[in-house]
RNA sequence: UGCCCGAUAGUAUAAGGGUAGUACAACAGUUUUUGGUACUGUCUGUCUUGGUUCGAAUCCAGGUCGGGCAACCA
């Protein structure tokens, strides 16, 4: 399929360029800031970067852009270089635009030596005031006629230290009438006195955004420098750098980032989820965070499909959360092991079936891969399944046990319910059955057609596990376009916590590495809680349920 | 009232002057020892007004609507 998909529009301009003989490789690069963990969207743009120079012939590099030292941190860039690998992508170079400090200051000599740059001593205020408003021109000042060899000292004396945090900027000199603001004399290094996570106190300024990632692309010989709509107006700054100082001419593109449904996508709404304890952490299973979809159960294979479906365009979008749980889906589907756990149980009494005797059955570990093999599931006469696959008054078209009704217990034998138990209080607690010797599966020569079919686990063989019960995040599609703070649309049912749940003690042998399907449930893995004595598994996505929405409609 | 970007089914995304297609969702059905899977079918679309043309989603002009831009953030 994805042979057959049809060109977007990077990939268009990429073929014009080869065919054009523009370039002969493409080389991209995936450039996040390490101050906070990789979402969805980010995945898109590494899908993106690294399936572009694949399927070209080129390569991609991870680069940090790291020119802010105050907001970034070496367990971002562990966490980013993780996601990155576990996505299934190798970069090319690892490179960090601080790598590249020395060159950016030197080229920034040249732009002042060009007059092209120089050093502004107003206060932030003043320069933002000096600036105008989108449809007001800005003003110049007088530091702006500053002479080179004065701009040169200047800038010389903030590398060295001469000054304090705000005391001074170097600006490019450009056109404070500009329409497009960004080239309204742009800032090109402030003054910091941090440490930075890998220059430590090397330097006391930084480049900004605009004066560093051009020109490390430039370095790089970056030829497709992709990044998300909202740097469209920095491209003619972008541009312009890269002609000043003469050097490769990288070329920016720009797509539409990824927003979804019942989440949001913004570090910095992230870190606050975060940080107020919302949620349990960067890897909490509800984030939209690649950390996160990984603790819960997603494959990298079903995030690059849903990366690969979504498209690329430069308009705004909004994607289903269905379509990413479709992907996921469809992947586990194939891969998963079958298992049976009973979330809330009802017992079962086979009053046909001898006291104390274990029938071994087989059932298969996966019907979409025989590959997989069968694995031994006891069955005695005492069972449990689940509450709600029985109903004393059912309703039509109910396909599950009720009072006369016959069904099949998975893997096992036909049962016929003849009994209702009930305790002092009128509660249901346990059912008498009997079942059909001739129907054991496989072997059926009973000739009784039963519509359902129950999942069950045998009393005596079970084993308790935790589950941890995941739903969207919010309530609502765009909780960021509420008239309310985001916060106030936060799902209270987003993480439901089962403690005792009855499990095939197969389950026992479970890895971390295995994917499961709890029959006529949902998929699940094992989380990183797990202890030794105390299995705990998080839903990665329930399976479709039509019967429950056949239920909801009526 | 400046500059820039965009507008195709419910949601995404194709069609590059010549039959508006695909996926998800929805709906109906077939198969089924998972009410899962698989399979079949159905429904819904070119923002608007003009122009160019034998022919326009596509090209041109005006309008409308949505988004971005005024950090010493990226």
């Amino acid at each position: 399929m994805p042979e057959e998909r049809s060109l977007n529009f990077i990939e268009d301009i990429v073929e014009e360029d080869l065919a054009a003989g523009k370039y002969k490789h493409v080389h991209t690069r995936f450039p996040p800031e390490p101050n906070g963990y990789l979402h969805i969207g980010h995945a898109k743009s590494i899908t993106l970067n690294f399936n572009l120079a694949k399927k070209y012939g080129g390569k991609t590099n991870l680069r940090f852009d790291d020119t802010n030292p105050t907001k970034e941190e070496t367990e971002y860039v562990e966490s980013i270089k993780e996601d990155v690998q576990w996505l299934g992508y190798k970069w090319d170079h690892e490179f960090y635009a601080s790598d590249y400090f020395e060159q950016l200051y030197l080229f920034a000599e040249t732009l002042i030596n060009q007059g092209k740059a120089y050093v502004d001593d107003s206060s932030a205020e003043t320069i933002a005031l000096e600036k105008g408003t989108p449809t007001t021109p800005g003003i110049t000042n007088s530091y702006r006629e500053r002479s080179i060899p004065e701009n040169l000292k200047l800038f010389r004396e903030m590398r060295d230290g001469k000054y304090q945090d705000g005391e001074k900027v170097l600006r490019a000199k450009i056109d404070m009438a500009a329409p497009n603001m960004h080239m309204r004399d742009p800032v090109m290094y402030r003054i910091k006195h941090a440490a930075h996570h890998r220059t430590g106190l090397k330097w006391c300024i930084y480049p900004m955004y605009d004066f560093a990632h051009g020109q490390s692309d430039s370095l790089e010989h970056i030829t497709h420098s992709i990044c998300t709509l909202e740097f469209v107006p920095h491209r003619e700054l972008y541009d312009w750098y890269i002609q000043q100082l003469g050097i490769f001419p990288s070329h920016q593109y720009e797509f539409a980032r990824l927003n979804m449904s019942y989440t949001v996508m913004s570090k910095r709404k992230l870190l606050q989820l975060v940080q107020e304890g919302i949620v349990d952490g960067w890897d909490d299973p509800r984030m939209p965070t690649i950390s996160a979809f990984r603790r819960r159960g997603f494959t990298p294979e079903s995030i690059r499909n849903f990366c690969e479906r979504i498209g690329v365009a430069k308009r705004e979008n909004l994607i289903d959360f269905g379509l990413l749980e479709f992907c996921v889906r469809e992947h586990l589907n194939k891969i998963a092991q079958r298992r049976m756990v009973v979330f809330d149980p009802l017992k079962l009494v086979i009053t046909n079936f001898e006291e104390n005797h274990v029938e071994n059955l087989e059932s298969d570990n996966n019907p979409e891969n025989p590959a997989d093999g069968k694995r031994n599931i006891p069955f005695t006469r005492e069972l449990y399944i689940e509450k709600d696959d029985f109903m004393e008054t059912p309703p039509k078209k109910y396909f599950r046990l009720a009072p006369g009704k016959m069904v099949r217990l998975k893997s096992a034998f036909i049962i016929q319910c003849n009994e209702v138990i009930k305790d002092e209080f009128g509660d249901i607690k346990e059912l008498h059955c009997t079942y059909i010797p001739e129907s054991r599966s496989g072997q059926d020569t009973s000739n009784i057609q039963v519509k359902g079919t129950l999942h069950w686990i045998s009393a005596l063989h079970t084993t308790s596990i935790e589950l941890r019960m995941y739903d969207r995040l919010f309530t609502e599609e765009e909780p960021l376009k509420k008239e309310k703070d985001f916060l106030e649309y936060i799902n209270p049912q987003s993480c439901i916590v089962l403690k005792n749940v009855y499990a095939e003690s197969e389950l026992l042998n479970a890895t971390f590495h295995e994917r499961y399907q709890f029959i006529r449930k949902g998929y699940f893995c094992l989380d990183k809680d797990t202890t030794a004595g105390h299995l705990v598994f998080n839903q990665t996505v329930g399976l479709k349920d039509s019967w429950a929405k056949e239920m909801k409609k009526a």
